[in-house]
DNA sequence: GAAGGCATGTAATGAGTTACATGATTAT
DNA sequence: ATAATCATGTAACTCATTACATGCCTTC
């Protein structure tokens, strides 16, 4: 009868919700709203959290004995997360382990195109032409991102940032050309 | 009082593994096993399904109204899912709508880049080689792939597979470059 | 004819999404 | 003082993941 939750207690694999967690616990204590605002204009770029998983990762953190809650006294009786001792270990034990994993990209935009066969020609102008305008859009936004913060922010930061650019700039280019080759068939 | 399920009761709203699984019987009947093969082979690559979900998916398809079902008769009595004339339509109006969901990155490696400041400078390195190594693996077995189905395949998958690519010899080449700016501060 | 792997499926659990609800704060 | 918006949270539902179970087929 494995024994789950309650400190010392932990049983369950975390996953990436997790990670992000503790990891933003690891700099400061935060209520489920400063980790909403904080994932929304840093990760929560390219990876998006629902603000309900906000207020329940935490929840199942304190459970499992890694983070620490205190209620605020009166008013909203907000609850502050506090990350513990274990939690940090955790967190350590995750960065330094492989990372095998495969990542995941998941876009319409390309599944659509995968499925092109099935749709009209006016469809598939349209596809490329909206993905290319996004992404150009996020592409340009994480450039002027990266200016504002330039100065202050954690490098390492900085270097998703940049990732985040490059990969954006390579999908655009991507839809770009596409979207020449498709008029100069039909112009 | 809603009326779910039953054929031309459809309400549900469908997700993506809903269009992934119509993509697919578009173009011919398909038992789950099918369906789970020729998943692994494409769109898998870079959007995972886990195989339970290719046989929970057309279920609900069915209840839906789009797909129908036949059983083998004796034997193993294998389902077969054909595509019904509703479910092409939901598939055309999916494809003919805007595609402005931004696209999901899920990469682990980019998260531990995220919060590298809590790690070692070993781990660091490591993660770098790691990822480093996987995307070019990647990059490589698409190139591959592309010479192998590149006289027969759908010149749309074809594409799809050309922004793979892309984009992995992006990410590979961010991580390289990443990796000699590492080595060179401690060679 | 036994072993190992491919094929086929279900059950249990855990996570993510959507919708709802309402308390505070700010702006007008 | 009312409206609008921000902050905070829960409930219900849908979906995904993991584990389990077992049938069938090939090969030795």
């Amino acid at each position: 009868m494995p024994d789950r939750g309650g400190p010392r207690g932990r049983r369950r694999k975390l996953n990436a919700t997790s990670y992000v967690v503790l990891g933003m616990l690891a700099s400061r204590p935060a209520t489920s709203y400063d980790l909403k605002q904080w994932v929304a204009h840093t990760i929560g770029n390219f990876w998006a959290f629902a603000h309900s998983q906000l207020y329940d990762e935490p929840a199942r953190l304190v459970a499992d004995g890694l983070v620490s809650e205190s209620v605020e006294e009166g008013g909203r009786r907000r609850r502050t997360y506090e990350i513990l001792p274990a939690g940090r270990e955790a967190l350590q034990e995750w960065l330094s382990s492989p990372t095998t994993e495969q990542t995941e990209v998941r876009d319409l935009g390309l599944l659509k195109l995968f499925f092109a066969n099935l749709a009209e020609p006016a469809d598939l102008l349209r596809l490329a032409r909206d993905r290319h305008e996004s992404h150009k859009a996020r592409a340009d936004s994480y450039t002027e991102q990266r200016e504002e913060i330039a100065d202050y922010a954690d490098p390492w930061q900085l270097k998703t940032i940049e990732l985040g650019i490059r990969y954006e700039r390579c999908v655009e280019e991507f839809w770009a050309d596409f979207l020449a080759e498709l008029e100069d068939q039909q112009p």
